[in-house]
DNA sequence: ATCAAGGTTCATGAGGTCATGAACTAAATG
DNA sequence: CATTTAGTTCATGACCTCATGAACCTTGAT
């Protein structure tokens, strides 16, 4: 729930009911690959509207708290899907959304990969050191470690590739990616009925 | 910071070292996907382990309480990760881990595809709808609520068509990604300098 | 230098998620 | 049938994240 309940005004003013559900719409994607509603909801409307607001507009429009906005514009600003800027004649700052939503995938994702795979890819690696230290181990357990390990670094690379590439274009980077996993292909174990 | 800072006890038991990494890495990249931490370091002990565990079993390796693990085993096992056995001669259900990776994968994104890219698909599909009957909305603004229903849509059938593919191999599974995508392609709005 | 509008920071509170462990139910064993 | 073991449910509490709005800075115009 993004309103109160019993909330005695409507949480938007001037939005038209295509934006409502558009914003609400980017806004749960957004939310679920770990970012805030409202993040989502600030850049749908940005991106829709298609020109400058200001913060008192954003606040205005989505009915958010001025605290709330600058904090808002802020993080969508560090990860580059939308840009601050002077509009001549108007004293306050103006945001803008990136246009080329291509590019905000790739932001998005490379957020992701500094944050994530690189590091579970480092701890898997760590423990693949430390399983070579314990001699209790068994060669299964061994096999099925590295085999993780593998598919860690097949998205890892997969990933990469395709950040590298979509500064390009779309087809081509799913193209890239697909040249790049043939490694992932996981051969699975071959069946041993295990009493 | 997986452990409180001054836990008296240790919250693993019999896990060597390699193990409590590599649980825990599983824990925070299955995280990061909207699941739980303890979801992940489960399926990890069962998949590296490679042999049937009892709830009590998981729960004294992990340090997990009873309910708790009642409760995680029938969720990974409503997705499919896990399976629930009977051992001969053993009285209490054994669980064991799906030990094919990219079927794990398939099973993930399944979830998801179900829960939340058909049903943001649907919400930016009915904003269409609306803004059909709007007159005072400019073309370039149904222009760009369509690039966005268009971008939605290519990842869905993306995702759609991945799944089927990969009950195959994941190698194959790109390839047919690749093929399904050249609609991902983003033609990026022309430059047309707004003043 | 003064003032007002524009922005940021921070303490707070609401809301939600997750693990806990006790109470309860189910099932198997003798 | 009684007893023990296995398994589930539920109320609770710890924890965390987010939005709020008041207090506080900053900037630029006069």
């Amino acid at each position: 729930m993004t309103q109160p309940a019993g909330a005695p005004e409507p949480a938007t003013h001037n939005l038209r009911p295509w934006e409502v559900v558009a914003c609400d719409a980017v806004g749960t994607v957004i939310e679920f690959w770990g970012f805030k509603h409202n993040q989502g909801r600030v850049w749908a409307l940005l991106y829709l509207r298609g020109e400058p607001y200001t913060a008192a507009g954003i606040q205005r429009e989505l009915g958010l708290s001025k605290g709330g906005v600058s904090i808002l514009m802020r993080e969508l600003e560090q990860w580059g899907v939308v840009r601050r800027v002077r509009l001549p004649g108007r004293r306050a700052w103006h945001f803008e959304a990136e246009r080329d939503l291509m590019a905000m995938i790739r932001q998005v994702l490379q957020a992701r990969e500094s944050n994530l795979v690189s590091r579970v890819l480092a701890d898997l690696e760590r423990a693949e050191e430390l399983i070579r230290q314990d001699p209790t181990a068994t060669r299964e357990q061994r096999d099925r470690l590295s085999r993780m390990l593998r598919l860690a670094r097949a998205i890892d690379k997969a990933i990469a590739t395709f950040m590298e590439t979509a500064r390009l274009d779309a087809g081509r980077a799913v193209e890239a990616l697909r040249r790049g996993s043939r490694r992932l292909r996981d051969r699975r174990p071959r069946l041993r009925p295990r009493s």
